[in-house]
DNA sequence: GTGAAAGCGCTAACAC
DNA sequence: GTGTTAGCGCTTTCAC
């Protein structure tokens, strides 16, 4: 209320929420007594009379991992050329935390969340559809036809990077990554290096798939210190991503093996630090910019075009939710070649 | 007040907020309702009540930069380990941006700010200062004795980096990354590395101080070529950060320059991946466990022992503001051996 | 076009 | 120990 300098109270709520029907020359008045108090709304009130806010939310979890680092840039950019702020809230590394997260205190705070889940399944449904804004899911952890989703190809992915080995000469050629734990991509990735086989008229040979329990550097080194171990000597090595085949690389090195003379490899999300390998690495774009311009577009919609508070949010009722799914992109560098 | 799912009102606020004198069978009906009703306290009207809120907020810029995705992630594990919420929020690419974070809408709903500045000026800082919570600064871009502030010895970095290739035998050392713009702890790099010469009696000579607008990889490439093309011949190269240290690295092995044999080189920053180049660079560890560390403890002192809304922040009045730096360490591996 | 009043969910102060 | 009341800053409804 201390704003009348100048005019009186609604008109300043008018002026700051655009408006339309207000005297030019007392939007004028408003407009210079907030720049002079350094005035701003107070987002806290805003959303305790809305019952929501309209900042976008981001939930994703390590940012170590490259792969999240390039996600979560795209997405602060990309909503900033949409003009909407982001705030990043860190999953917390637990299945309570991240629960805590949808249902919790932030809750009432933004108007929509892109969550790339970690510890959440598929029994988390109906908290993920009753918790008052929409939620955009990316990723393959959490398969509910009730949420809109953004995915790439995984499958396509590894297959691209399976038929370039093949097309450069490579017969015997190894997928470092099998079976690891907590990524839901594994399969699809695994299936897309046998689909390539098949369509080569390859073998499938179960000891050429190495298993790697985290996709992280050691468990690189570890997969091919295991595998020459047991006397598997293949042409041509998938990484499921460029971590593990960092690790791969700086053990085939060890082991005097040259890439890519000796073995050609290829690595997945085509990180910056893939061009800078020695020799550089061969890799699968995921086209993450066209991940997050696809997520904040379908939460957008949503938050536009939804019921208020308190009903289910729009996907729930009636239309299916959406389901993008992003095509990546094989560069071939000289590792493979 | 639909919380009479047994008891009253302010009894749910006195449980819900750890008030110590609730008779525990009362407590336990309270708490039975809320995890009946799924009910959580809305913070939007928390922070309205209360006049700030009590996540930790961090704006770092740019996550893509292994530094800053490092950082963040053991800002959101050591907060975690104390109990705090933390929300990260993108600066924005632009003063305008970064000062909007500052005074806009989100003020109200932080208790506090740890801020790696990318455009604010030292003109800014009455806006730091009466932002109406307690800010924490991480980096050298902002040199104010008003406000808390935790950085690295930078200088000490480059120091030890230097006088350990000088010890491995290097006597023209050249220096990447002179002139950076943007990067404010360029002058205390490069004085590090003059400092390890002079201590060693060896000159210096402008000629390999060679200079990087920006900090990435094609930065470093290209400062390869130019001290190449101009004759510059060194056996050692200090490189101001991994990122510019795995350009360089990348146009040495194009030129058939053998690391370490023909050139030495390190590096500043030690991200994971200097474990995986080829070889293994030398790094220098900034140790940001510890800047992650000391700065919440800096903010959460502010935090708890700060006249409330409204007044300066305590760093303002009387007590001079904290400063603590950090001593990084030394990382010898293949590259500079 | 602009002003006045009510209430979003919460907590601090005080009554019981 | 527990209930009651007022008001944080805003938007919405309804007069003017």
């Amino acid at each position: 209320m201390a704003k009348r300098a100048g005019v009186s109270l609604k008109t300043v709520s008018n002026v700051v929420n655009n408006y339309e029907f207000v005297r030019d020359s007392t939007r004028a008045k408003v407009l210079a007594a907030i720049d002079e108090l350094g005035y701003s709304v107070n987002i806290a009130a805003k959303s305790l009379r809305h019952g929501r806010g309209d900042v976008i939310g981001v939930s994703l979890h390590n940012l170590r991992l490259p792969y999240f680092a390039e996600l979560s840039s795209c997405l602060a950019e990309e909503a900033l050329a949409l003009g909407k702020r982001t705030v990043f809230m860190p999953s917390g590394f637990s299945r309570c935390n991240e629960l805590g997260l949808l249902h919790g205190p932030f809750s009432s705070l933004i108007g929509g969340l892109i969550l790339d889940p970690q510890y959440l399944t598929e029994d988390d449904e109906s908290k993920l559809l009753h918790c008052g804004y929409p939620v955009v899911l990316i990723g393959e952890d959490l398969r509910l036809d009730t949420i809109d989703r953004v995915t790439t190809d995984n499958a396509d992915g590894t297959r691209q990077a399976t038929a370039s080995l093949i097309a450069a000469g490579c017969r015997r050629i190894a997928i470092i990554g099998a079976g690891g734990n907590n990524v839901a991509s594994e399969p699809m990735r695994l299936e897309g290096y046998r689909q390539a086989l098949r369509d080569a008229g390859l073998p499938l040979d179960p000891a050429l798939e190495i298993p790697a329990a985290i996709w992280y550097q050691p468990a690189g080194e570890q997969a091919v210190r295991e595998m020459l171990r047991d006397g598997v000597r293949p042409d041509g090595i998938v990484c499921m991503n460029d971590l593990l085949a960092m690790g791969a690389m700086q053990e085939l090195r060890r082991r005097h093996l040259i890439v890519p003379d000796d073995v050609r490899i290829v690595g997945y999300d085509d990180s910056i630090d893939s061009r800078y390998l020695a020799p550089p690495l061969s890799s699968v774009d995921p086209d993450l910019r066209t991940v997050a311009r696809e997520a904040l577009r379908l939460l957008c919609a949503r938050i536009d075009g939804t019921v208020p508070a308190g009903a289910d949010t729009g996907a729930a009722k009636g239309g299916a939710a959406a389901r993008v799914v992003v095509r990546p992109r094989f560069v071939e560098r000289e590792s493979s070649r």
